[in-house]
DNA sequence: TTGAAAGCGCTAACAT
DNA sequence: ATGTTAGCGCTTTCAA
């Protein structure tokens, strides 16, 4: 493993300018960082980032904490983080927590997200109090993308107006029995979200003066299979609302299946709206309103960064946009 | 930040005791491991990765290099990886390549491979005999998951037999009209998965004594979207297969959502198979040939961890099992 | 069983 | 513009 008196002695300087030349630093003259560069490259010198590390307290490693991989708003999420990171120079070091959390314990004890890391972004987790002080007492910069967790700085989508916008959509289309496939707590997860999500949805309807029903409201977790069977469920009753209001797009999609098996025509005699815009909800047609989760995953970076380089913490609440788009799902009644 | 120095000053014996004691090492009396253990505990001191690492030479973290994290298959085998790595306090870095591959460059030349990670796993890519060579040269554990590289340790299944299979399961069900959405290579993927997966579905074909219908074949990248498109192309053409063998769950999928479309009964009039066991292919009832990419990245990892830990390396390629599961979208034609 | 001390490879004053 | 040198916090011989 060449270090750094391999190139130092190779190119006849001191450790020290070898250093400074590699870095990009000022104070060395054009023809000796060329030439420090040119031995570098031949012999293949890459700095020990456990040495620099050491040296300057600086890790140029990024913790992302998910709780898991496989969802679409967290892959994507993560994605933005990783480019945004990558294009500096930094790493991303992943915790993925699993949905069971039977490692939080391990990543959450004073263990590995000290010491590793510069910064730390969670994404739409629920924190224990124990975990959220651990967090807040890292001393390093952290963020929260995706849900709002009391006492963290957060960035993320305004979740009760954003559904209430959809349900608002639906309600201008003239829908009146307007169902709701609601969002489940599940365990280590944000319960905000889906009550947040739940709350809109009721708060538009009570501003438009319609009674909700409670048999036209489901839950399930925000997942495609779940939200089918919900839909299922819902559908099934008698009479059946005339739109439902998906708390994500993966469940409207689910719906949107349980409306085909059901002879149900979309949007003919059932309106569906989601929220995410899904890289499916194109194809499926979807009406929803978008969420720009790569976006997301960047400014949360790009916010941690900004602190690393020294800059002053900016607001803890931060809200970023969403759009409706309409598409083939939604329709009046 | 409290150091190993304050640990040891706090229980009264010395850095080298404090450094024995906490990593379990032998020799340190019952009593003073357990004083060690209280004072680290109490007060919240974590041994600084970069500290140990540069001391060690080690790093405790594998990388892991994937086209993205998006799709089924990868964020699975990552969700493997990570899960073995944080069982043995291993951390999992992150290097999203993009399909794009802009950011291949910074990631493979020479940069932050080297030097950050004990070893290295790499996702089903296709790479430039440079980076391969770099990969190589990496003088630490290496090892591909997904698509065999010339070269490089190699952990998967068997493409070409997994396909074939697939095949023969409609040949079995008594089809000869047989058609085959096809993967396309993509910028940066693994170009092998694609073509294997063709080559035995036409091999099955040709045992079979059935011509192949080169009509009856389209390509499309592995996903959903895709997918329903090439199969809503393929599905217009008249005479029609009465099975489709689809490259992937995702294209199979593709495949169902375009046979409702046009109001082909499946599987009545099309039967449909895919390769993967996706997490919708159960809602979907697709049938399809297993593979476990979760258990896949776990093995990944326990083999490079093996290695680390002194193990002489393995044969150089690696076979995992797939297994048929017969759902509801095969049926005799 | 425990401690002293020499590094690991780099960075950052401080000199020159 | 370049060199010298003292750490950064830990591990690991080697002694005791």
């Amino acid at each position: 493993m060449t270090s750094i008196d391999d190139v130092a002695r190779a190119s006849g300087v001191s450790t020290a300018t070898v250093s400074r030349a590699l870095r990009g630093l000022p104070n060395v003259s054009p023809a000796t960082r060329e030439a420090v560069m040119a031995t570098a490259e031949q012999l293949g010198y890459v700095a020990s980032s456990s040495a620099s590390g050491l040296a300057t307290g600086r890790t140029l490693a990024m913790g992302v904490v998910v709780p898991n991989v496989s969802r679409w708003f967290y892959s994507t999420v993560l994605e933005g983080i990783d480019a945004e990171l990558r294009a500096v120079g930094y790493d991303t070091i992943l915790f993925n927590l699993g949905l069971k959390g039977e490692d939080r314990e391990r990543v959450f004890h004073r263990s590995i997200l000290r010491k590793r890391t510069d910064a730390v972004i969670a994404l739409c987790l629920d924190f224990t109090p124990a975990e959220r002080e651990q967090l807040a007492s890292l001393g390093h910069p952290t963020i929260v993308v995706g849900g709002p967790v009391p006492g963290l700085r957060h960035l993320g989508i305004d979740e009760l107006a954003v559904a209430r916008a959809a349900t608002e959509h639906l309600i201008g289309l003239g829908h009146r029995d307007i169902g709701h496939l609601a969002g489940i707590p599940e365990p280590g997860l944000n319960k905000r979200v889906p009550q947040r999500r739940r709350r809109g949805f009721e708060v538009a309807l009570g501003a438009a003066g319609i009674a909700v029903h409670p048999e036209w409201i489901e839950q399930s977790d925000f997942q495609i299979s779940a939200g089918r069977e919900a839909a299922l469920r819902l559908l099934a009753r008698d009479p059946r609302p005339t739109a439902l209001f998906a708390a994500s797009d993966e469940m409207a999609i689910g719906a949107l299946l349980a409306a085909r098996e059901l002879g149900i025509d979309v949007p003919g005699k059932l309106s569906i709206i989601g929220i995410d815009n899904h890289a499916l909800a194109e194809t499926f047609g979807l009406t929803t309103i978008a969420q720009d989760a790569f976006g997301q995953g960047r400014r949360a970076a790009q916010l941690m960064l900004a602190e690393l380089a020294g800059e002053t913490p900016r607001p803890s609440q931060l809200r970023v946009a969403t759009t409706l788009i309409e598409r083939a799902t939604t329709a009046s009644p």
